[in-house]
DNA sequence: TAGATTGTTAATCGATTAACAATC
DNA sequence: TAGATTGTTAATCGATTAACAATC
């Protein structure tokens, strides 16, 4: 699906990424069936030089002079080279606000992420319930993981336990980790890794609200920062 | 507090952040005052040089040789550098999972942010409560924002309902939004925007697991976006 | 003192952008 | 056909790293 033997920088990834939420916006409102590199840049505030050669980076598809690219089927073929296509199986660990958030979140079952349980290690809340899932002591996670074959753990416990929770996942066989504790996590290479912290992100805030207020504008240079990815 | 007239990378920003939560973290923990650029660079995955380059940009802090850093004072200089060390009020606008989970989140008074009011659209659930909050009509926003005098908003609506959100918080005077939405905002720039959106996280986890399924190991080059960061 | 570690300058590396021939 | 837009190569820009004199 990627040209052969290309190794695309995190840069990029995170790119097609955007370009798949953005078509995928569009593709439901638009008139057009098509889209120049040109219109998807100023859309998200790159330059069309970006977006052509992000692009090239998909094997099986190109582009036509004049016309630009075809919203739909630029829209599958990213589908694909993402894995959307294919859902893929997760269980939440950890039942704190988080935890319970994630769980309810509409948009993960429409991105392919179906989440079968969810485990926490407090036996207070072992058994009760969140919607339709009973939570599962933390004891059971392995087993769980090996029976139904889940592929994806997202890690919602506090800093100090991620780690240990983490080895159980990747002993377990996941092949993907979402990572939303503030610990950095190991995990051997051939396991996805994916960090995403809110906290860090308040930080930054933070550290943004404090700069212009010292400085009377942003001290992130240019626009950097502040647009559609960050 | 950094130093004049320096212009520091988004980079930067997300590594000073990060030195931050660590040192914190090991703070409480370790026994010895010091650390050197070499150990915070082992422990974050990084180099020593990029380490004490970042530091460097701290005016008011400096290192000593063959000691290395002060923990406590560099927490303490990154504090206010980030400027968690002066609380900021907050509002939620959108009371799905998502803002009631954020709004739960202990950790967001722990770093300093107070949400004071969360908001909706929808008229069922206005006047319900949540905690000790009751969700309040999105046509107030402007008028609590001025009265309490609020500076930051977390926007999390939906997609179509965004940019609109944005547009209320500028306009009655906050100084960072926090957007949760997977949109593009735009705001002015003298207004601070941190996009944080698990849903586009979610897509490069699975795109990472698509391309170690079809290449037997991960695509992204060294150990990039599989660090602490990412 | 000797040696470890800093702050900073210069070199390297890699991401982004400009440019342009090919083409629809 | 003329002109818009692609895919790709080469140039630029900026982030990271190496190197090293200063120093505790």
């Amino acid at each position: 699906m990627l040209k052969a033997n290309s190794r695309v920088s995190p840069f990029v990834v995170e790119r097609l990424t955007k370009y798949y939420m953005y078509l995928r916006m569009i593709s439901s409102s638009t008139t057009g069936q098509w889209i120049s590199s040109k219109e998807i840049a100023a859309a998200l505030e790159l330059t069309s030089s970006t977006v052509r050669q992000d692009i090239s980076y998909l094997s099986e598809y190109k582009g036509i002079s004049k016309r630009g690219y075809h919203i739909n089927d630029l829209v599958s073929t990213l589908e694909a080279v993402i894995g959307i296509s294919t859902p893929c199986s997760a269980v939440i660990i950890g039942a704190g606000n988080f935890g319970r958030a994630l769980l309810l979140h509409q948009e993960f079952r429409k991105q392919g992420f179906v989440i079968t349980s969810i485990f926490d290690a407090n036996p207070q809340l072992i058994g009760t319930k969140i919607d339709d899932y009973t939570i599962q002591c933390i004891s059971e996670l392995s087993a769980v993981i090996q029976k139904q074959a889940i592929t994806v753990g997202i890690v919602a416990v506090p800093a100090e336990a991620a780690q240990d929770v983490a080895d159980k996942l990747v002993t377990a066989g996941v092949t993907g980790i979402l990572n939303l504790s503030v610990t950095m996590l190991h995990v051997p290479e051939y396991v996805a890794l994916v960090n995403s912290r809110i906290i860090i992100d308040l930080m930054k805030l933070s550290f943004q609200i404090t700069s212009i207020k010292n400085n009377g504008n942003n001290i992130l240079s240019a626009d950097e920062g502040r647009s559609y990815g960050n």
